[in-house]
DNA sequence: TAAATACATCGATACATTTCGATAAATAGA
DNA sequence: TCTATTTATCGAAATGTATCGATGTATTTA
């Protein structure tokens, strides 16, 4: 079932997408095949822990990112159902 | 021919689509069949004109907006190809 | 030309976000 | 159980953004 996103949700995923940091961890969740750990994150960005700790609960409030318990670690992925409901909002401008 | 995003202006227009005041008027200026002045979304908004104005500004910075010049008025309306581009980045998170 | 209208710009203030280091909490493995 | 590792949280400092009122600029119309 699709997801229908209200207008404080749109702001709230917009705001999320907003930030270099978070692209770049998109894009490195995306590549390593939806999944990825913080650690590995933080050495591939240059930023203290506690900072990308802070930009990956922002991406999860926003529900762009599930974590999932990977023994000690976590693992993020991609929350592809609210990401094409973001889409789809955008869609509406277009027409 | 399509637009390409570089990451710089898809962070740009993610921060002027995480505002409130700025996602109502890409509603209104969308119903208004994607014609809109300034002084109307004065109106309807309960800001001050020099808010509106930054706020205008800054959708225009991210080329969501075209302003268009009708007599002593801005007419601003949608840019769709802007907007394609945006969601043709955002598609790839999807795959 | 003068007045009115539409929009932009400026400076100030309040509020929000980013970033860090320090520390806490949870858990895996010795 | 103790230690090391992974992630979250807290408080503080720096930076960025939203908002306003006042004012500037351009243009239409009387």
């Amino acid at each position: 079932m699709a997801i229908k996103l209200d207008i404080k949700k749109v702001e709230k995923i917009s705001k999320a997408l907003g930030d270099p940091c978070r692209l770049k961890m998109m894009d490195m969740i995306k590549k390593q095949k939806n999944a990825c750990q913080c650690t590995s994150i933080v050495d591939n960005l240059d930023l203290a822990q506690s900072t990308i700790s802070h930009h990956i609960k922002q991406l999860i409030d926003a529900d762009l990112l599930i974590a999932e318990k990977d023994g000690r670690n976590l693992k993020y992925h991609i929350n592809k159902d609210v990401l094409a409901a973001y889409i789809k909002f955008l869609n509406q401008y277009e027409s």
